[in-house]
DNA sequence: TACCAGGAGAGCG
DNA sequence: CGCTCTCATGGT
């Protein structure tokens, strides 16, 4: 019926597809001369930056492409998640630093794994171990001709076979019990990761921090970056130095009011503007012209003792 | 060479 | 509760 294929396009406009698939959302995008390859359901894709989107190209040819448009989120209303920010200076300068920043939607067990292995890690570290971590486990993916075997993300049915040292041989340390025992009751059906879309945030955000290794802005990160709880807001140490820098320059704020207020100001969208934030304190407004509204983090030489009271 | 990065969890008062 | 320490690794 359908005519299948290797190619096609998306319009989506604006998309920023190197933003996007570098902005600490996903780690296994490999960028080869302007283009993006990877992974996605199980199927590898090479994706480029378009004018008025996204152009993707498949090994097998295939005739219904929501997998992907799903995953990249290109049908998101941008406008109108903007339209719903508040109309303060730092938020439109993170906005305008980089205006087509989106959020993915990535599969949950990738997504919940990934982050499991990205505590207290950077994300080049995180990025070496899940390509470890699939090449030993993933099942192979049809690549195209005289292109190098590619691997889909390991099943967490897979992942709760392996024991916890064939694990750290994947560079991933003592993230390695976490992951073990988390794939061990994803792949029992406890949590069942499928459900947690039908729970509001509150329930599945707890249903994922009773998962070993999985704490408030890991399961923050989850529910915004798989299941599109849009009103999640990962509270990391780059969004909290945004939120200080930009919100409250020169102030002694402490994570708690912090955490009030990204609950409160940032409204039913706070997930999309904290990804704004994040992208323009990593970045320092460096990709595009430079703002004066975001400078990068300060380089300080030693001691940043924060809450230092002695 | 020592030290840093950066989140969860255990242990403590 | 609200601190502080530890955890494993690679990069500076």
């Amino acid at each position: 019926m359908t005519c299948a294929d290797r190619r096609t396009r998306f319009r989506a406009q604006p998309y920023d597809l190197a933003a996007t698939l570098n902005s600490g959302q996903a780690f296994r995008w490999q960028a080869t001369d302007g283009a993006f390859a990877g992974v996605v359901s199980g199927r590898w894709v090479r994706l480029t930056q378009a004018a008025d989107g996204i152009a993707a190209e498949v090994a097998v040819p295939v005739a219904d492409w929501r997998w992907l448009t799903n995953y990249l989120q290109v049908e998101a209303d941008l406008s109108a998640v903007l339209a719903t920010f508040p109309p303060d200076e730092p938020l439109r300068a993170a906005v305008r630093a980089c205006p087509g920043l989106r959020l993915l939607r990535q599969d949950p067990w990738e997504c919940l794994a990934s982050f499991i292995l990205s505590s207290t890690k950077q994300i080049v570290q995180i990025r070496q171990i899940v390509r470890v971590l699939c090449e030993r486990y993933g099942a192979p993916v049809v690549t195209p001709a005289g292109h190098p075997p590619e691997f889909g993300f390991p099943a967490a049915e897979r992942l709760a076979t392996c024991t916890e040292a064939e694990l750290r041989a994947c560079k991933m340390g003592f993230r390695a019990r976490y992951l073990r025992a988390a794939a061990e009751r994803v792949a029992a059906g406890a949590p069942d990761l499928a459900a947690l879309r039908d729970l509001d945030l509150g329930a599945a955000r707890a249903a994922l921090m009773a998962l070993p290794g999985v704490g408030p802005k890991i399961a923050d990160c989850v529910l915004l970056f798989a299941y599109g709880f849009q009103a999640a807001f990962p509270l990391d140490v780059w969004v909290l130095r945004a939120l200080r820098q930009l919100y409250f320059p020169r102030q002694p704020v402490g994570v708690r009011r912090l955490r009030a207020f990204s609950e409160t100001h940032f409204g039913p969208y706070a997930g999309y503007a904290q990804q704004y934030l994040f992208h323009a304190i990593r970045t320092g407004g460096r990709s595009q012209e430079s703002d004066p509204a975001i400078e990068p983090p300060a380089r300080r030489r030693r001691t940043c003792r924060v809450g230092g009271k002695s």
